[in-house]
RNA sequence: GCCGGAGUGGCGGAAUUGGAAGACGCGAUGGACUCAAAAUCCAUUGCCCCAAAAGGGCGUGUGGGUUCAAAUCCCACCUCCGGCACCA
């Protein structure tokens, strides 16, 4: 018998299944698709760690399942390479991006290719090649001329270390989602996208997702819809204009007493008295000065008084204008209507600056913890402890007096809305995505600026349709043809369709100056062209793509990655996406997860893709820890790495061991003494295969009954036969419920009895194991199933095992016998046995005589298959 | 504070239309093989009582409840992890 020496046979298998091209799709073959997709990577310099691999062995295992179930299958690869690491080291040393990039990617690859994943590379992409990115720009152009892309200068959030402005999702607790510093504000022009125009359908369409609901809830969150009205206050003084606020409810606008409005809102210096002028102007100072974090973990209510005064539309009383900083700008219209007796934030601010406080809901049952409703309690003269946020009934509100809020959120706005004071409205929370960065290893944005051009576009005074019903439309100006981006962003003009890709030029210097601009800027003779539209002379847009532009539309590039004429082919498309299975990290869901999804959203609309979601079914892998229980990281020096790994105990060892060692989608810690408990089952099946008659069993007697009864003879190898197919069912179960660990757990099972067995199985059989075995340790099952098959087949052609049902089913079964619920006895039974057979079976036992004695039996519970519960009592 | 998920041996975990808790693996202990060790093989391995066996009791975060029977269902609470957080 040969060694089992993983190092010798993992090799040979690769290059025969390369050679043999059998993991590439097959673009319309008559089987029916399935496209199962892992998120692509970024090329750390680092190289994978044992974490990345746990979604690729899980997808590559579904993968193997899929295909030998008879399905064309297409599983690509390809490389999310654009990103601050490669650029940052580029600073460090000097070598350009594309550089270390390539390098990079060389070792992943190999690292891929090491644990045997069946990826189909002829089909690899990288969002870094001119090729690749053409189709960023292209649709990146498609949203401008859309009007969907514009222009303006916005205090954004600004990395300090990372040196670039960062979209809303990129800030986690007021950090900067890479490198997790503090993130500032910074006010410089933006290129961003209208994410905001798809934020009802984003939300609507999760419903149809199989997704994990958490991530279906985080979007949702994200997306943060609330349903309300708007509502105008008429000023005081500045007699024709309004205040307009957002509330979700409008049930208590008989209890705003007063208006807040975020410093930065555009009226606030209008509106103040010149005597509250100095303390307006120094308060919008020192939030400024504010750091976003700062702004919220502020939890003293601070603001002052304008001076001026509004109307309340309902209650017709005059009440006072503050600004303060906990009404934010960018939600809703920045301005809020003060209810203090009913909403917490309110009550603390009038609380603070002595404003009125006026209940207007009264709860429909005092909740007796509420310590505004003890008795006794000085209620009534301002002595609430906090405000009632809950429903209840209308008090103090005029003709509303004593309905309820629900039905009041309805008839007040009606009553207002005829007055042309309130409307119903929806506000998100969602902000649209600042899509410009100001570094120089992205994607250049293809847009020049020219001011002829803006001049003509501005006295031409047009009429704008809204985006909605003209998206697409063209404006002619003297001779010159205009989009609809090009009129709402006047001067900016889109580079030709056949110009691109713009490619990123070569630059001396990668280090991001600082001031807001990117490195490009400082390249005087690529800044420097001619406005493609009218050829004055123009700058271009110095400013590159986030990080998440190449991710959001890969997985489309890959059913036609070489495709020069269009982002991919029609039909392609129509053959291979949406794509069926997704599986990737949790830390995407309101990154990629939801920028991928507008995209195809925005994609569809225009009539280039079929379809309006991107990945019907998705999943989550869970995170792999140190060993120590921490994420593993660089810094912390605590990462492990798989080469080693897979030199010492192969690639199937480790394979089995990333599926075994817990649930799929929950996190565990590293622990490299379990790798070895792999190792080991696959030396066991490996001595088994060389064991003439484990493996070529020929059965003396005859074929296992079908059915009830019992033969003595053969018990042995008709209770293997059973196992393996009870093992194959489970298996097959568990693969397609992503239950590895217990897929696993069954196989070895199988084995531990297999091996106890005094008799084996016949040689059709034992491929049968084989095959099931071979998604999680291919290279072992194909070494396996060539020493039993004289063939130049691969295992991966053959076809996955149907069980048999009538050998899953058990003939016997131990009957659990309990007196009052406890188990006292278990006896073997035939399966199918009835109430009066099992209390026979039971009533024979000695345990069970002796627990009955002096009892009497007072009902007796059977469960069939089961168990009989004898319940007594004393005597 | 709000939303989501989870608490089971020394460890990772199994068991969910309620029906023997601890599958499978790791570790540990004892033994075989060996000059010895590693590897391998065999046995034991939730805790407690009993000298041992037989036998019995306890046991799935805590407290209560429903049930013949609860890790599983209900109520209250505790802890941990993830996300969001002055969103009007």
């Amino acid at each position: 018998m040969e060694k089992y020496e993983p190092q010798k046979i993992e090799k040979k298998w690769q290059e025969f299944w390369e050679k043999k091209g059998i993991f590439e799709a097959k673009d319309f073959s008559k089987k029916p698709k399935f496209y199962i997709l892992d998120m692509f990577p970024y090329p750390s310099g680092a190289g994978l760690h044992v974490g990345h691999p746990r979604g690729y062995i899980a997808t590559d295992v579904i993968v193997h399942y899929i295909r030998l179930k008879g399905f064309n299958v297409l599983h690509p690869m390809g490389w999310d390479a654009f990103g601050l690491p490669a650029e940052n080291y580029a600073i460090k040393t000097g070598i350009h991006p594309e550089i270390s990039t390539k390098k990079n990617i060389a070792r992943f690859k190999e690292q891929m290719k090491m644990i045997g994943l069946s990826y189909d590379w002829s089909r690899e992409i990288n969002t870094t090649d001119p090729n690749y990115y053409k189709w960023t720009q292209w649709i990146f152009l498609k949203f401008f001329h859309a009007g969907l892309a514009y222009n303006k200068t916005l205090p954004i959030n600004w990395c300090p270390s990372c040196k670039t402005g960062l979209a809303n999702e990129e800030v986690v607790g007021g950090r900067c989602e890479r490198c997790g510093v503090e993130v500032t504000k910074k006010e410089i022009p933006q290129w961003v996208l209208k994410i905001t125009a798809y934020a009802e359908k984003l939300l609507k369409n999760l419903d149809k997702l199989d997704w994990p609901e958490k991530i279906k809830e985080m979007q949702r969150n994200w997306i943060g819809r609330s349903e309300g009205a708007d509502i105008n206050f008429k000023l005081k003084t500045l007699n024709s204009k309004f205040i307009k606020v957002f509330t979700t409810r409008p049930d208590t606008i008989f209890g705003a007493t007063f208006l807040v409005l975020a410093p930065e809102h555009p009226l606030v210096l209008e509106i103040t008295k010149p005597e509250h002028r100095e303390g307006v102007e120094k308060y919008i100072e020192k939030t400024k000065k504010k750091l976003d974090v700062e702004r919220q973990e502020e939890k003293e209510k601070t603001g002052v008084f304008t001076g001026a005064y509004a109307v309340n539309p309902a209650a017709g009383k005059e009440i006072p204008i503050w600004i303060a900083d906990y009404v934010l700008p960018y939600y809703g219209y920045g301005a809020i209507m003060g209810v203090p007796a009913h909403d917490q934030r309110d009550f603390e601010f009038a609380k603070k600056y002595n404003l009125p406080i006026k209940e207007v809901i009264k709860p429909p049952l005092p909740p007796k913890s509420s310590p505004s409703q003890k008795e006794g309690e000085d209620k009534g003269r301002g002595g609430l402890k906090e405000a009632y946020e809950g429903e209840g009934i209308l008090i103090n509100s005029g003709q509303f007096n004593g309905i309820k809020s629900e039905e009041a959120k309805i008839k007040i706005v009606e009553w207002l809305k005829e007055k042309g004071l309130a409307g119903f409205a929806v506000n998100y929370k969602l902000r649209d995505w600042i899509f410009s960065r100001q570094r120089y290893w992205g994607e250049p944005i293809p847009l020049v600026f020219c001011n002829e051009c803006k001049k003509r576009v501005e006295s031409a005074n047009i009429q704008i349709p809204s985006t909605k019903q003209a998206p697409n439309s063209k404006f002619q100006i003297q001779n010159y043809e205009y989009s609809l981006g090009e009129i709402l962003n006047p001067g900016w003009v889109a580079v030709p369709e056949k110009e691109l890709p713009l490619t990123l030029p070569k630059v001396e210097k990668y280090q991001p100056t600082g001031t807001g601009e990117s490195p490009l800027a400082s390249i005087r003779n690529w800044v420097e062209t001619k406005c493609p539209k009218c050829g004055s002379s123009a700058r271009r847009e110095t400013n590159t793509m986030p990080q998440w532009a190449g991710s959001c539309w890969y997985f489309i590039r890959y059913v036609d990655p070489n495709n020069e004429k269009t982002l991919a082919d029609k039909k392609l498309i129509e053959y291979w996406l949406p794509v069926d299975f997704y599986v990737g990290g949790a830390e995407h869901a309101v990154l990629h997860l939801l920028y991928s999804r507008f995209w195809v959203k925005f994609l569809y609309d225009q009539g280039i893709l079929p379809f309006d979601e991107p990945f019907l079914k998705l999943r989550n892998q869970g995170l792999i820890l140190a060993p120590d229980g921490q994420k593993m990281s660089k810094s912390k020096g605590n990462v492990i790495n798989p080469d080693d790994l897979i030199k010492e105990y192969g690639a199937d060892a480790f394979r089995l061991y990333e599926m075994f060692m817990g649930p799929f989608d929950q996190p565990i810690a590293w622990d490299e003494k379990g790798i070895l408990g792999t190792r080991r089952f696959l030396e066991r099946v490996w001595k088994i295969a060389f064991s003439e008659e484990k493996t070529h069993f020929t059965p003396s007697h005859p074929p296992p009954p079908k059915g009830r009864g019992r033969i003595k003879e053969g018990e042995d190898y008709f209770s293997l036969q059973r196992k393996l197919h009870q093992t194959i069912k489970k298996v097959t179960e568990d693969i397609e419920e992503m239950k590895f660990n217990t897929a696993v757990a069954k196989m070895m099972e199988f084995v531990n009895e297999l091996e106890k067995s005094k008799e084996g199985l016949e040689k059709k059989e034992w491929k049968k194991f084989l095959i099931i075995l071979s998604p999680f340790a291919p290279h072992f099952a194909e070494e396996l199933y060539h020493q039993i098959e004289e063939t130049d087949k691969s295992i991966f052609e053959e076809k996955w095992p149907e069980y048999d049902p009538e050998l899953v089913r058990e003939e016997t079964f131990q009957l659990i016998v309990q007196i009052n619920g406890k188990a006292r006895d278990t006896i073997e039974a035939p399966v199918g046995i009835s109430e009066e057979e099992a209390r026979g079976l039971s009533l024979k036992s000695e345990k069970i005589q002796k627990h009955l004695q002096g009892k009497e039996i007072k009902k007796i519970i059977f469960v069939k298959d089961k168990l009989i519960n004898f319940v007594v009592e004393q005597i």
